[in-house]
Formats: C-alpha cells, structure tokens, sequence
DNA sequence: CTTGGAAAGTCAACAAGGCTGACATAAAAT
DNA sequence: ATTTTATGTCAGCCTTGTTGACTTTCCAAG
C-alpha cells in the first residue's frame, strides 16, 4: 500500500496519472465536486423544510415507484428507524402514499403523489441542469471517463446495486 | 431548464450523452461512487472514535501546515463554531497542535503532530488505494475526463479554493 | 492616547439525521 | 402452532451542522 514518492516513470509507459500528488488531487476534486453537485438542491429543500435525507427517499421512489421500505433500506444503506423519520414526514405532507401490499400485505409500497413529483422534478431538473452544463463543457469523451472512473470507484456492492437501476432504466 | 424527454439527436452530432436518462446515471454514479470513495476512512475513523469531519480537518491541515483556522473554514465552508468543536478534540488527543501567531496574535496556526500525521497518512493510504486502483482499471484517458468532469461541476468558489490547492502543491 | 469597531476564536444551546436497542403488530412461511 | 419477515414506533445516543453571545486582540480615527 505504499509506492508514495517512489513512483518513478514506473513502467515505460505513462503512469504519471498514479502518481500520489495525482491521486491527491482527484481525491480533493471529488470533495469540491460532491458541494457543488448537491449545492442546487440544498437550496430548494432548505426553502421547504427538507434535507438531503428527504431528497434521496423521493429520487429512489420515484425511479422505482411502488417499491418497498426494504428496497430502500437497501439502497439507500441507512438504518429503518432513520428512513422511517424522513418517510414518516413526506408522507404526513402528502408528498409519498404507503399503500399496503396486494400479494403480501405486510409490504408497504411507496409512490409519490403529484405534489411529490412536483418537488422531485424541482430537485432533479437543478440537479440535472448543473450535470448538463459540466457534461456540456467536458465533451462525450470526458464523460464516459467520469462514468468508468466512478463505476471503479464503487463497492461491489454498490456497483450492483447501481446496475440494477440502470437496467431498470426507461 | 426543460428539454427533457424531448432531445432527440438534437444537432446532427453525438449529443446523446446529454440525455435526461445519461445525465440521470451520472448523477446515481456521483451517489454510489461518493459512498465508495469515503468507505475506507470511515472505517478507520470509525475505530478511533472520529468523523469524517476530523478527516477534512486533518487532511487540510497536513496540506497547508501553519495555516490558521479562518482559512481552513473557507474550505471546508462550515462555520467556525462546528469547526471548533472538531479541532478541540483533535488538540486535546495531541493529533493538532495550535499555535498563537506571531504577527497577529488572534490566530492561531495549526498543524500535524506525528500523531496526527500518522492518523493522517493511514486515512490518505485508504482512500488513495481506492483512488489508485479505479484510476488503474480506467486508465489515464478516463481519468482526464474524469476531472474535467469533476471541476466544471464546482461552483467558481470551489473551483478557486481546488485551484489554489493545486498551485500551493508538492 | 484612547476609544470604538472589526476580526479571530471560544462557549452554549439547538436541530437534522445518522445510530442502537427494545418492542408491537400483522402476515407469511414452516 | 410456531417462527420468521416486514414494518413501524419509542427512547436515547452521537456527529456535525446551525445561531447567538462573549472574549481577546488588533488597528485606525479622533
């Protein structure tokens, strides 16, 4: 786990990229870039009374809707105590409707009414615009690296989990 | 703010990664791989009774010893208050030390004990070992896009503070 | 020289949103 | 009939954000 400072040209070839002072920088870039990526919605939900908790819970149901406590649970990697506090107030506003399972009734499924899309579509159209605009400025190429380098970044786990989304993509 | 499901080829070109459903990706890849990218220290942080704001602190001071506690609060953009509450823990288990300044002495300057330092380097190899090996896995093409995403994601402010990191680097 | 900000830092108290543990209920599975 | 699963709830803790009030120090205008 330590090749610090003593990574010559390495190879023949360019590994300059792995270099520590590297790394460092793309650690930091990630730190600077994750403000500014949440930064637009911030905004709208601390005008509303919500956090970023409350912000992930309306992404994933509606990506998924009709999708269980659990499944959240899952995705979202908090404990059910912790997702039940933010549900409990979305749901309370009306923006989220738990409806009791067809098949199995101990399952609740969980949709955003219109007033929890409307708020998922202002979350996600500033969200999005700010991802276009960086997309925008970087070209196709530079996009598809962004992709593959956070895809290798993830867990295994996450990585499955993100796939499974993406499949489930319209 | 809304070409949504209506951007067909838009100009004649490959403008498909702009897409509300490609632009939707990169913005799960920035969640998933944001869990990932902090995995490893927490882990450690977690074993010794610290948070990942003690990790922020740590990291900025080892960057920029002597800096004082005004600056590192722009960075980190928290106010000074929780900022101090981080740093008294840290100078109380000896990992900082604070020094009154000469010039002025309303500030204080901070910097790494070999305690710190030590704390500092077993979260920086962590989370440089995942760096390394998504860079490695995606190559140096993927990490330039990378990057270049990351930084036309930053708020101008971010951005100044990253480049200003950069220039003041080994 | 004094006095009145302004700047840097500290202390106290509160809120959001993580966490654990214990427990309740209903429904499904065995 | 019993156990397991899915969900919800209460209580209480921790970290890390917040605001407000305060001290110490510096500097500049009178």
């Amino acid at each position: 786990m330590q090749d610090r400072q003593t990574t010559p040209p390495a190879s023949g070839e360019n590994l300059l990229f792995l270099t520590d002072d590297q790394l460092r920088k793309g650690i930091e870039a990630m730190f600077f870039a994750y403000r500014g990526f949440t930064a637009d919605p911030d905004r709208i939900l601390e005008s509303r009374g919500y956090g970023r908790a409350h912000h992930r819970a309306l992404h994933f149901i509606h990506r998924a809707p009709g999708t269980t406590v659990n499944n959240l649970l899952t995705i979202l990697g908090v404990t059910k105590q912790s997702l039940n506090r933010v549900l409990r107030s979305l749901i309370e506003d009306g923006l989220v409707v738990s409806k009791v399972g067809a098949r199995d009734r101990r399952e609740r499924h969980l949709s955003l009414t219109e007033k929890g899309l409307e708020l998922e579509r202002a979350l996600s159209d500033a969200q999005r615009a700010r991802m276009r605009a960086a997309y925008r400025a970087a070209g196709p190429s530079a996009v598809a690296g962004f992709r593959h380098v956070l895809e290798a970044m993830m867990d295994d786990e996450q990585l499955t989990q993100y796939r499974a989304l993406r499949e489930s993509a319209s």
